[in-house]
DNA sequence: CGCATCAGCTTGTACCAACAAGTTGAGCAA
DNA sequence: TTGCTCAACTTGTTGGTACAAGCTGATGCG
């Protein structure tokens, strides 16, 4: 402790010194901190430069806290999200895939649902070709695994589809799915883009999704083009930390057939 | 001020009241935000208080701050990688592609690059499909645009590979590229697994981007594979804030070649 | 035994003070 | 003019204090 000689400050030398004893497994997933009042002692501190060494941390997403309980390791457990097997699926917008899915990982899946008429944002009006501030339907999905939110889901439909296809704006779900649904009205989606995109969730998607301090929004925007033009886009934001995206390109159907067995 | 009647902490409503006034173009994109002291007479509130307002807000990357200069509302400017791209041009171990790519945009590449002999992490492992600790070769390659740190790759191969394919462990380029090299040799790949993660950076990720506070890392798994197994996984790391990551999945070929014209 | 209370731990909020360190521009000297 | 110094701003660091509020287990009453 005497000749430590390092001109970095004070709390991030506690933060450092607990980041190491982190990783080197001193403290484990889901272990306990010492208190602010051990660590301002050990590290001959005030209460308040440990707790801005602490504050490091969780903002880095290593540690959480909670008010009378302690500071401690985050653990990581990660859902699994395969992209490319929606590919042939189709678009799960009832949810029936996600159900099936999380009930297969042994989970309890819960959704909410609802659908508004709404004004497209730049970012969506770019996305589906039409002006920005035009009418569309929004069909949005708050779900949950075993009561811990998951992801919020909002498809986009634009404002020409609703003539062809009026029972995108109906509250309530379509029972044959929505890319079924349009694919008997003639509507067929040949492709999609993904864009995936990371950064601190705003205040109401923390609140939606239960983000804790120092975890980052995964956000997926899926656009599906017809041959001719985009009719719908997604976007899903999850929790950086319990989600991964993953996709398969080329021939990977021995490997598959493979690892099933 | 009087009747704010609310149950938030002070430093919160502090923050709250901030955002708002970003979000509503008050201080746009590279604006200069009102001194501590400012603010903590407008709040009437100590400095301190004011103080932990505005970390929340760098803490979630909407503003940075600058000793001597204040604080300043983050501009984004993002860079779009097209993942379906490398799908066919084989992945750019050279930096090829990036440097092409970079320069089309009107931007100066940069990069860095070294080879090394290490042994895999248990993430590596699993995904070369090797036993964790055995030896590998690790080919690494810090990416700069108009000098600015953009990413990190990092490409294992595995040891096996190495008594077929020789040079990979040589220090230096491969004129060729490694894909067209290994092709040359019987290896050919067949098929990629993909996987996109995010996390807040490791000191070490935060240094070598300069990812500063309350920006995300998005990090991007390949493992690419011939017929009969994996012969390499790449690790890139890019700056969340400057990155958004594209997929095409299905025949949007007809657009494409729109959108060229 | 069952259960409410409370002491004693924890972190959260809010304030004050002092000094360090980075930036800028005014103003002076060569 | 040029260039340097320095005052006056900014945020960064570190210490202190006090009280609020959440959690837990021991205590003791019924």
């Amino acid at each position: 402790m005497m000749g430590s000689m390092s001109k970095h400050p004070k709390y991030q030398q506690v933060a450092d010194a607990l980041r190491r004893e982190i990783d080197n497994g001193t403290y484990g997933p889901g272990a306990r901190l010492p208190s602010e009042a051990e660590l301002a002692t050990r590290f001959e501190a005030s209460r308040n430069t440990v707790r801005s060494g602490l504050n490091l941390l969780v903002s880095q997403g290593l540690i959480t806290s909670s008010q009378g309980l302690g500071y401690e390791v985050r653990k990581h457990e990660v859902f699994e999200l395969n992209a490319s097997r929606f590919e042939n699926l189709q678009f799960p917008q009832n949810g029936d895939a996600y159900s099936t899915d999380v009930m297969n990982a042994g989970r309890r899946p819960h959704q909410t649902f609802r659908v508004e008429l709404t004004t497209t944002t730049e970012y969506i009006a770019q996305r589906l070709e039409v002006p920005a501030g035009s009418r569309a339907v929004l069909r949005f999905c708050h779900r949950f695994v075993d009561d811990v939110p998951w992801s919020t889901q909002a498809t986009y439909y634009p404002d020409w589809l609703l003539q062809e296809a009026p029972r995108l704006a109906e509250p309530g779900d379509i029972a044959e799915g929505t890319t079924r649904y349009l694919a008997g009205l003639g509507v067929e989606q040949v492709g999609y883009a993904d864009e995936i995109a990371t950064r601190m969730p705003t205040p109401e998607e923390a609140r939606l999704l239960e983000i804790g301090p120092g975890v980052p929004a995964l956000l997926w925007t899926r656009t599906g083009y017809t041959a001719e033009r985009p009719v719908r886009c997604t976007v899903t934001t999850f929790r950086g930390d319990l989600n991964r995206m993953n996709y398969e390109i080329g021939d990977l159907s021995a490997r598959n057939e493979n690892e099933a067995q």
